[in-house]
DNA sequence: GTTTTATATCGTATATAGACGATATACGTT
DNA sequence: AACGTATATCGTCTATATACGATATAAAAC
């Protein structure tokens, strides 16, 4: 996402801003599978859908650092939230943020 | 977007693949401005919302060329639907695709 | 038929995205 | 303490995105 730094139409919203940085966010198709991988992985009751930079790794083909480049903008989006436990960093989904974006549409 | 063109997980789905096509349209501020101000723009009984070219560039202050390559990626994403009448393109959204990405949510 | 009007495309400059290896960091394990 | 493991960040190369002016195209309007 590569943007003009003063937007002067005042017909683009905060929210329209908001919504670019969301769709930014799954704008690549490994993130959009990040995603949808994190959004089926069984984890039991009551246990919100985890997983770790490790298994994304294992699961996708493409370098660590990749993987982890692509987390952060997934992050940043707030669509992943992470949490550090022991030696690993854990991924949960940001449901409330993608209900948000579907009521947008 | 910018992909590695041998993608070879098989963990990437054509759908995700899609899904990220939409996403990308969608990953501009300008072009979610482009797509709500369609969507909420008054045509009256019956009629399906319309804007041109000319319209567009005027509520928004970008340089016509600049509109017309965003209305572009709008038009190749399938979010918009062109039509030539008279001098005019007639842009409209395609709620269809709209309905189908909020599905996906 | 020339001129205006509407839109698309080209050319171009600059910024950002995407990919990876290498390196840093940070915590467990031995 | 030294080593292994998990993740993040840096450096770098290349491709794409973004923005605009200039130019093409095409249809009205005069």
């Amino acid at each position: 996402m590569r943007i003009r730094t003063e937007i002067s139409s005042d017909y683009i919203s905060e929210e329209d801003k908001r919504i670019a940085v969301i769709a930014n966010a799954l704008a690549h198709p490994l993130r959009v599978a990040l995603v949808r991988y994190l959004s089926t992985k069984n984890c039991g009751e009551g246990v919100d859908n985890v997983t770790c930079n490790k298994d994304l790794v294992k699961m996708f083909d493409y370098a660590q650092s990749t993987v982890s480049q692509h987390v952060k903008i997934l992050k940043e989006s707030g669509l992943f939230i992470t949490e550090n436990k022991d030696k690993f960093t854990f991924y949960t989904l940001n449901r409330a943020l993608l209900e948000e974006v579907k009521d947008y549409f």
